[in-house]
DNA sequence: AAATCAGACTTACACCGTAAGGTCGGAGGG
DNA sequence: CCCTCCGACCTTACGGTGTAAGTCTGATTT
């Protein structure tokens, strides 16, 4: 960024004309991005369309095109921005373990924090820049901890499988109430799912962490396990 | 595309009349379910309007309104439609560690068949009829292991966990090209990200198979131990 | 034969993303 | 000082979307 370089308009601007036709709203890439991931907070993806971005912004739908080319480079800009503002923890002083446990709580909290955003996050390859320093970085964590690049590779893979369909679920799963048009109503599931009906109550949101967090250690003690017979027997 | 045409004969309808103006289409929930499954396997979730599926089918868009309430029942149909002729195999005379295996496996195989539509799948909850009796299937089978109900529910969450980012990866992920509007290169990649560099090899499409089962046995190995101490020590 | 009705079609509306081109205010050079 | 240029924003328009509302038509029922 920083391309507006020095003049940097903003100080020193005595005059006392308001410009009354252009109201000088300083778009820019930051902004529109934010007011988008803000919307999409708030009232979800459906409700971000240009137009409405636009109001939203105080200005007309195609003003954002001459920030962005498109709405999937805005959307691209959006994945970048949860990334970033996740700052998912992968350096540090703990052991492999710990920074892959961390890393994992991470990607979690990033996606509750925009749960409306994620499901479109999830269904995206996030090859941004953004999207590729946290994959390299995760990876980086296995390769250190002296993985072959085919195991680093494969544990990442199987990690990013339970994160996201965690999260998956926690962002858009039955919490948040049904989906389907007709639902099967609780008490068809009462009267014929005896098994989904003993269950359910566990299904609520106070579970979710006992949930996740049980089955992360039972994917990382896997892991553990071959990295020490990997060590015995090389 | 033969919309016109000799009626297709129902049956000993001996009427010589061509009925030139309407051409019997013989529209049904199961017809157009199954053409914009076809459609959507063909050419994309995208291609899926109510337009298109109607010139696929030699009928008007708003024809498929009298068999479907909206597009949203139409997609729950799509839904079931999945799920039913996936026939995952939740019964059977093996034990229940195997049972789980098979389910799973069988899921995978499910949305590897309609690796188009299985991101609409993954990103809404499926409570429609098939969609619950799947899930209680799988329940039971914990269940009826000897899980707690908390236990059952659990471990029932977090092989769906695993699984959903595993169909997600492997229908929707890296290997079905990039989706970013700008994706990193390839050469910046190489330079700037080794970690990722080394272990892309292994996320070809080749690996999916290796990855997802060893993944899988991790998390059905964690849970066979919770169940062998719990009944050491209750 | 008249009435009813299911199953299609027609029209229309409000929304979407965006291509193309217009307009205006300030910056820079003569 | 004027004039040109240009970045930033606006206007208009097009082809797409889902769908509400009304219409037509042939078959079935009475």
């Amino acid at each position: 960024m920083a391309k507006s370089k020095p003049t940097a308009g903003r100080p020193a601007r005595p005059s006392r004309r308001k410009p009354k036709t252009r109201p000088a709203s300083g778009l820019s890439r930051e902004r529109i991005a934010a007011a988008a991931m803000a919307l999409v907070d708030r009232e979800g993806l459906a409700a971000l369309s240009t137009r409405r971005l636009g109001s939203e912004l105080g200005c007309e739908a195609m003003s954002i095109y001459h920030h962005f080319p498109g709405k999937t480079h805005l959307m691209d800009a959006l994945v970048d921005l949860m990334l970033k503002a996740a700052e998912v923890p992968i350096i540090g002083e703990q052991g492999w373990l710990e920074r892959l446990r961390r890393a994992a709580h991470g990607f979690r909290a990033m996606a509750l924090k925009h749960p409306k955003f994620f499901p479109f996050f999830a269904t995206h390859r996030l090859n941004t820049p953004a999207g590729v320093a946290f994959i390299d970085g995760i990876i980086g964590i296995l390769r250190d901890a002296g993985f072959s690049d085919r195991d680093a590779a494969t544990y990442f893979r199987e990690i990013g499988y339970y994160l996201t369909g965690a999260a998956l679920d926690e962002t858009a799963g039955y919490a948040r109430g049904p989906s389907a048009a007709e639902p099967v109503s609780g008490e068809m599931i009462a009267a014929n799912f005896p098994h989904l009906a003993a269950a359910a109550p566990y299904f609520q949101p106070q579970h979710f962490q006992a949930t996740f967090e049980t089955g992360l250690e039972i994917l990382l003690d896997g892991i553990w396990q071959a990295h020490r017979s990997r060590r015995r027997a090389p």
